[in-house]
DNA sequence: ATTTTCATCCAAAGCGCTTTGGAATTTGGA
DNA sequence: TCCAAATTCCAAAGCGCTTTGGATGAAAAT
């Protein structure tokens, strides 16, 4: 009974009515009657039928799907935050009845795929992820115009396409001035890849945060990489090592950060205490307790959750996809500073 | 140039052949020779033709896409654990010409979800991820001939579907062994969620050591929930508080060890000298530092990487839909230990 | 009673590809 | 030289849906 697939001819002949008026039943158009459209539902129920997504993706040209192109270079795309973005946009999409779609591949055939998602749409929309300081998707994308919304953004302060950031120079500036201010004045910044575009924004919030105090940029005290774990713990560590080591760490990551708990501990430096560490934390959910109780902020952050901007660019972008011509939407999120056992007054 | 799409006709036309003798050129049909498909490839490529997905998907049946469904309970599936599968899946697809999709979904609509993914097919195949101790997927999904591989795998030694499952019960009881000669006796289990099957083969195996060395199973030291980090840290927490504390712990979870080594710093307790911890570890990649040097194995463990399993699970999947009538492959990955500092002899 | 409107419904033409069942041409064997 | 067997190609029929451009009959207006 479940297994047979009943097609709209099929079901339009157990009806007794044209492929037409079954087709328009069941998508709600307002030329049938509300006698007839409940007979066809209920039919449809009934029978079991479903639509085939290829036969109306090809006759309308959508196919209900929102593509998502990870690279796969050694700088790895798909990593706790992009699960959880997924986590979000998947969510919003599967309310919109929207299908998720990820391929990867290498950076160099990243344009390649975008030709071929809008050929003869694949997917009707896709989120750029990861812009780079240097972007050319963005125009890539606008030049073949296939919908997207770009998780984070290029630089100026572009308003002709849609993004969705979180304001990250005012978020490590915001961090750095508050370890500023309890005395502080060597402070490390574990960053990013500053060949991405977050990061080159959270180098300018540290940077404005030191400048405003006279404080002067140590190179040695910079660095800049993917963020994982052993990274921040080997930063650490070599910053440690310094004949003149921080006082305090800025890390762009919660898994770097969690990587320089780890060299503190190796060095028995109490976090608060001998130490200060202070993180951009993304609610990553693996690290979130579910009842809220006694888990993380044990650390000094700032924080925006990125299964959240998950759900929102996917809102954005299916918004855009419903009405291709309205104007693009940018929203750049604040973050607020959270207080946590990680940081504490200069000796 | 690059933006008017082509459609087969109209290549047809620009080569004055035939619909019928271009497709067969592109698909590498026996029955055109070598000049016209050579003539054929040049014109595709220089009219960049691209082929519709959903006409073909139409007329083929195929749609050369994966699906995987994921839970949305409050128990998230889309973890570190899942975006790590993913990206060796993912790989493996890009290179066989398959996309991934991703469908969010609640426990009860996932069944209507296969039903609804083969209908029209809409995927060609889905990986079954998480199976239950108490699984009821597998049988759908074999009732509605929906090709699928699990990873993991449901209870009994079942050869009737392909799977591939690291040998959970026999890593666990590896670890447990070697903390047992290490001397402990009180060993504390910190297990995922048992309904999940693989969470239930890692209690057997920790049960099965303890039992050939005689010692007693203490159900105060064995909790079971979703492994992330605040649970690893309550976990421990709680167990730390007890009347008669354990002296080493065995985590189901790097994610969940990460918590306990947490916790094991609160007490100021030293990993390898004062507490013994071990844990299975999936060689998440946010924890794998890129150049060898200096990272984990900080943690005793036993390891089996599941990105490369999520690679050859993605492998299992396209090799079953090329040949739907082959013999289900099964495959158990053993781990090995791998003794690091976070456990020692028991003073 | 006759014409205008709605309200309902339908036949048929695509959407762009694959594939069946030949037809036309070339090659090889006798 | 002639016929059978390859080789190479094609017209046309789907695949299952949406949508255009009416047709039909009933209700409303004249």
């Amino acid at each position: 009974m479940s297994n047979n697939i009943v097609n709209l001819k099929q079901l339009s002949q157990y009806l007794g009515l044209s492929q037409t008026t079954v087709s328009r039943a069941l998508n709600g158009f307002p030329e049938v009657s509300e006698r007839t459209r409940k007979k066809v539902q209920e039919a449809a129920e009934k029978l079991n039928y479903r639509p085939s997504p290829s036969a109306s993706s090809l006759a309308t040209g959508k196919a209900k799907i929102i593509g998502h192109v990870v690279p796969v270079s050694e700088h790895r795309m798909i990593n706790p935050h992009f699960s959880d973005f997924l986590a979000g946009a998947s969510d919003t999409y599967a309310r919109a009845g929207y299908d998720l779609l990820i391929r990867a591949a290498t950076p160099e055939q990243e344009a390649d795929i975008y030709r071929d998602f809008v050929s003869r749409n694949r997917v009707d929309g896709v989120v750029v992820h990861g812009p780079m300081v240097d972007e050319s998707r963005i125009e890539l994308l606008k030049s073949i115009g296939l919908p997207f919304v770009v998780h984070g953004r290029a630089g100026g302060e572009e308003h002709s396409y849609s993004w969705l950031d979180v304001d990250n120079r005012s978020a490590i500036e915001k961090l750095t001035n508050y370890l500023i201010d309890l005395g502080h004045r060597r402070i490390a910044l574990v960053n990013g890849l500053e060949s991405m575009n977050f990061a080159h924004r959270r180098r300018l919030g540290y940077e404005a945060a030191l400048q405003q105090h006279g404080i002067e940029i140590d190179p040695a005290l910079i660095s800049s990489a993917d963020m994982n774990e052993p990274y921040g713990y080997e930063a650490t560590m070599e910053k440690l090592a310094l004949d003149n080591p921080p006082t305090a760490f800025v890390y762009s990551s919660i898994l770097s950060a969690m990587g320089g708990m780890r060299a503190a501990n190796m060095h028995s430096l109490r976090p608060g205490k001998d130490i200060s560490l202070a993180t951009f934390d993304d609610q990553l959910s693996f690290l979130q307790s579910k009842n809220g109780a006694s888990p993380p902020p044990y650390m000094t952050n700032v924080s925006s959750s990125i299964q959240e901007a998950g759900r929102r660019v996917g809102e954005l972008l299916i918004a855009q996809i419903a009405d291709p011509k309205a104007p693009p939407v940018c929203e750049l999120w604040k973050t607020n500073l959270v207080v946590g056992e990680s940081t504490g007054r200069l000796a």
